[in-house]
RNA sequence: GCGUCGGUGGCGGAGUGGUCAAUCGCACUUGGCUGUAAACCAAGCGACUUCGGUCUUCGCAGGUUCGAAUCCUGCCCGGCGCACCA
């Protein structure tokens, strides 16, 4: 039952503090837990707002299952109670609060996702509302005093915030005490986070070490650019997400700045570093192609990998026609405006006429219409 | 509660009685060049149109005016200051 842990060897230690890891503190704590050989406690906080999961959130999920799969004891900790006064961080305006029954079902939408790196069933899942619901207001007073309304302000977003006039809400404040009491509650000797939980996470440290005396060490995860370069989020339009189709997200990737290759075959593939660089040798378009399809089958599978590989040089390298191009049946007396709009490939006759006047909408072959780079609809017209 | 400033298109941000479907930047779309990359060049970016125009937009509701995003009244929402420390 309680197997060896296996990543006491040098290199497995570092490989498991490096590789997607933005910062690890402190160190030298981090080093001499994982060399102990000792099973380490290891936990990851998530607050079921109810975003799709995009590759971003990817980096700490596969961190996690790296310990999982190293042998520790890893707890992925729900934010049932948090979820509901949300989180300042990186914000520059106040969440909206959400409620119990928003939280359940966000919850379930996000494991069905993150069902998809992680195997939930091997790990011990906690809801902070089990202690914090319970919470007394001098229980609250007593955490707080562990901390200095500077320490707070000095946060960058608050900072900002202040300058620019945009609301504080007092609560705000509140919420790194209330992460940081999970780790007194679970007790454990890591915490795991993305970046923008770097504040969190040491208010868990600092409380846990106050209350119980256990020294955890935190490690935090980077935060990868989306497909144009900036910060990897859906209001920039430029995230690849975990739900998306095999060819969908096989085209995404090949998308991104070739800058980006490198940063996502470490972050988001199981490749061995060793082959990463053996790729990055190709040119870059191959180098592409092959993260492409590593992503793409750690998520859909190989089968469908190959798929879309094949599907994407047929249609864009050799601009023919997609395997699984839209099919519509229509009268042959209805205008081809009328058909694009229904079938939302155009937003309005405006923009049909738009597009048209610039050339962007073509038959490639009888019945086979393109319009710009990937709108494609087939249409078998009636008589 | 009092005072004061402000709410404009996805975002930022002009405009302060007509020439405003609304300058500009970003984002986005499309064409060119390509490797559905980047960079670069060009065009577009409310809807409908017989391409002449027409209609709906500038927090909400009324009003003034030949004419309002622009003026007036009321309402809603937000910032800041004051009210405690002084």
């Amino acid at each position: 039952m309680n197997k060896d842990v296996d990543s006491t060897s040098s290199l497995q230690v570092a490989e498991l503090l490096s590789r997607g890891v933005e910062k690890v503190i402190p160190r030298e704590l981090a080093e001499k837990k994982l060399r102990s050989g000792e099973k380490l406690r290891v936990y990851f906080g998530v607050d079921p707002t109810g975003a799709k999961l995009h590759l971003g959130h990817s980096v700490p999920l596969r961190k996690l299952k790296a310990f999982v799969d190293a042998g520790h004891e890893v707890i992925f900790l729900v934010g049932s109670f948090t979820a509901m006064i949300g989180d300042p961080s990186g914000r520059d305006i106040m969440r909206i609060p959400l409620t119990r029954e928003e939280v359940e079902s966000n919850l379930k939408t996000y494991k069905e996702q993150a069902g998809k790196i992680l195997d939930l069933s091997k790990i011990e899942v906690r809801y902070n509302h089990e202690w914090l619901d319970t919470l007394g207001f001098k229980d609250i007073v007593d955490l707080a005093s562990n901390f200095t309304a500077q320490q707070m302000l000095q946060r960058d977003m608050f900072d900002k915030r202040i300058k620019e006039g945009i609301p504080i809400a007092l609560h705000e404040f509140l919420y790194p005490l209330m992460v940081g009491y999970d780790s007194v509650v679970l007790d454990v000797d890591c915490e795991l986070g993305g970046s923008d939980q770097e504040f969190n996470m040491l208010a868990g440290r600092t409380l846990q070490s106050a209350y119980k005396k256990r020294d955890k060490f935190i490690l935090t995860t980077k935060l990868i650019e989306g497909t144009d370069g900036r910060k990897m989020s859906k209001t920039y339009n430029n995230a690849i997400y975990l739900e998306d189709e095999a060819g969908d997200m096989y085209g995404k990737v090949m998308s991104v700045n070739d800058d980006l290759t490198k940063t996502y075959l470490e972050n988001f593939t199981d490749l061995d570093m060793n082959e990463v660089e053996e790729i990055l040798k190709l040119h870059p378009k191959e180098a592409k192609m092959r993260l492409a399809f590593e992503i793409t089958k750690l998520y859909h599978g190989e089968e469908k990998a190959k798929e879309a590989q094949e599907n994407f040089a047929e249609t864009f390298s050799k601009g023919g026609i997609p395997a699984d191009i839209k099919i519509v049946k229509a009268d042959k007396d209805t205008p081809l405006v009328d058909i694009f709009l229904e079938q939302g490939l155009v937003a309005s006759k405006t923009e049909f006429n738009r597009l048209n006047d610039e050339g962007a909408i073509k038959e490639i072959e009888s019945g086979v219409y393109r319009v710009g780079k990937h709108r494609f609809l087939r249409i078998e017209w009636q008589d």
